[in-house]
DNA sequence: ACGTATTAGTGAGGTTAACTCACAATGAGT
DNA sequence: ACTCATTGTGAGTTAACCTCACTAATACGT
């Protein structure tokens, strides 16, 4: 970089936008699912498992792009409130599945709603064509990696 | 839209984009700076540090928007590595500031290089225009809240 | 000038969401 | 039949946050 940088134009950083944004993100939407006695982290695998089920934990994992073995604790807890449930994989007796329970996917559809107005009032400032440029950008990034 | 919903197009959900993507970069970005011994965190207060220097800690947590007490913790972190220095402010005896080390200084100017490198690669597939208009869009979202 | 409220930073300790490593049970390939 | 891979989980660790309580210092009202 010889010269040319003197100006130093602003040059956001998209990597720290997109985290920052993500940071915000996360922190209201936890408060949106406060209610809910449910974290943000679980909201996601409880969607997951919904357009899923029923389906492997192992699965569960590529979906969320975390270690299985993060699956079992998510699954753990989603358990202990009685949204999902374990059952034993019939093809395969190594493998467990999950399932929503009725309470779960009726919770799973609040959840929904709730997410759909928290992101309509984040994302509010935005034009209706920025908001379909973010998601088809991000969901170009998504799709890739 | 009144109707025109029927199809139900996917809608995928921006919020849970930005985190994916945001958990991407997480992973690949602390991979990037593995050699430097740096989390990404420390990496991003390094930088805001570097932007305001000298600057009291209370500063560095409104931009890094955490509590006080983190600055605290990441700043530790960078002093024990000798890339800031903590001083007492002249201005006011409870407050401290914290100012980049000469090997600071260096480090960060090589973690700026690392950092655009690896973003872009990690945007690549995107077209200049896409980038742009993902930059201008995530900047009004991080410039609102 | 004096007492009270406020502010800056930090110690102590907790939480969340991830991770790795090791292991038992099972399945698959030769 | 033996070896090798795969599934989920126990145990233990880490990063990056948090709150609460405290000290030192400043600012403010009377």
């Amino acid at each position: 970089m010889p010269s040319a940088r003197a100006a130093a134009p602003p040059e956001p950083p998209l990597g720290e936008l997109v985290m920052q944004v993500a940071r915000g993100l996360r922190r209201r939407f936890a408060a949106t699912l406060e209610p809910w006695g449910v974290t943000p982290h679980e909201s996601r695998a409880l969607r997951v498992i919904g357009e899923h089920e029923p389906t492997r934990l192992g699965v569960v994992a590529q979906h969320l792009r975390i270690a299985p073995r993060s699956v079992t604790d998510v699954v753990d807890s989603l358990e202990a409130r009685g949204f999902v449930a374990r059952e034993p994989d019939p093809s395969d007796r190594r493998a467990t599945r999950v399932a929503l329970t009725t309470q779960g996917r009726a919770v799973l559809a609040e959840l929904d709603a709730a997410r759909r107005a928290d992101h309509e009032s984040y994302f509010a400032d935005l034009s209706e064509r920025d908001r379909a440029a973010l998601a088809r950008i991000l969901g170009r990034l998504v799709d890739d990696r």
